[in-house]
DNA sequence: AACCAGGGGTACC
DNA sequence: GGTACCCATGGT
């Protein structure tokens, strides 16, 4: 089915922005995604346009949802403060990031993945882990994200021997919080961006870093913000070392990920 | 509060 | 092809 998409949407610079490990581009123009159960190759077929290779009945149903269609992102970029002069260039410079609405289970093990891992090694992880553990997506080549019993059903060496290093006794951890239900992450989507990182934060191996990416990526919330070492650069070179968030309220996290691209895409200036 | 923890990318030589 | 440094950090 073709799409029309009039508002911002890149998906380059999304599957470059750091926020989903299993997105990749196929050539200039086509992108693979995937979420749960399902798989979506999209083709750029004109200047707002897509060929998505999906019903139109599961575009509405997953993939207008993953991809936060229903939020203005002009209207995001547009609120920015001209006297802000980093953040209104790297918005310019990110036109077209979209904060994916994501699996909030598969962003807290890819998350604790993460820490201490770039970028090109977070997912070479996450695609081994699927392999391994997930189940084959029907019809296709590639495997979901394994599930919290699927994942609690791995012993430390073996996810060890995937590269996984010193973080999977915490993927372990993170699996039986899950299970036991002492972490109830669709619980987690009605409270507030605190009381989520606090809870998020009784799981080890999860500090306020990759709970807010948790919360940013998989439960819907455009609050926080995860501070890496990117944005700590950023902050340390543009805002001398001050958080400039608080201006930017319930947008926050939208702003920091337009900055977080720009650094990333600026590595040199920012090292 | 300094220090440590897998291992793959990356820049240099 | 060797090597030194870096990486969407958190625990001790």
């Amino acid at each position: 089915m073709v799409i029309r998409i009039e508002d911002d949407f890149s998906p380059e610079k999304i599957i470059k922005s750091g926020q989903c490990f299993r997105g990749c581009g196929l050539s200039l123009n086509s992108f693979r995604f995937i979420t749960g159960r399902h798989e979506l190759f999209l083709t750029k077929a004109g200047e707002d346009t897509y060929r998505a290779d999906c019903s139109d009945a599961e575009w509405k149903e997953i993939w207008e949802d993953y991809f936060d269609l229903g939020r203005n992102y002009t209207a995001v970029r547009q609120s920015i403060p001209a006297e802000d002069v980093f953040l209104t260039e790297a918005a310019a410079y990110g036109r077209g990031i979209r904060i994916l609405r994501q699996d909030p289970w598969e962003m807290l093990i890819t998350f604790i993945i993460s820490q201490r891992k770039n970028i090109p090694a977070i997912r070479q992880c996450v695609e081994k882990l699927c392999r391994r553990y997930g189940a084959p997506i029907s019809g296709r080549k590639e495997y979901a994200f394994p599930e919290p019993d699927q994942l609690a059903a791995a012993s430390q060496q073996e996810l060890r021997a995937l590269g996984l290093g010193y973080r999977a006794p915490y993927i372990v951890d993170a699996a039986s919080a899950i299970l036991s239900g002492k972490v109830s992450l669709e619980e987690l989507k009605g409270r507030s961006p605190q009381e989520a990182i606090d809870n998020l934060q009784q799981i080890r191996g999860v500090g306020i870093k990759v709970a807010s990416c948790v919360c940013l990526f998989g439960l819907g919330m455009t609050s926080p913000v995860p501070v890496d070492v990117w944005i700590r650069r950023v902050l340390d070179q543009k805002y001398g070392g001050k958080n400039p968030w608080k201006r930017y309220g319930d947008n926050a996290g939208i702003a920091q990920q337009y900055a977080f691209y720009y650094a990333v895409s600026h590595r040199d200036e920012f090292r």
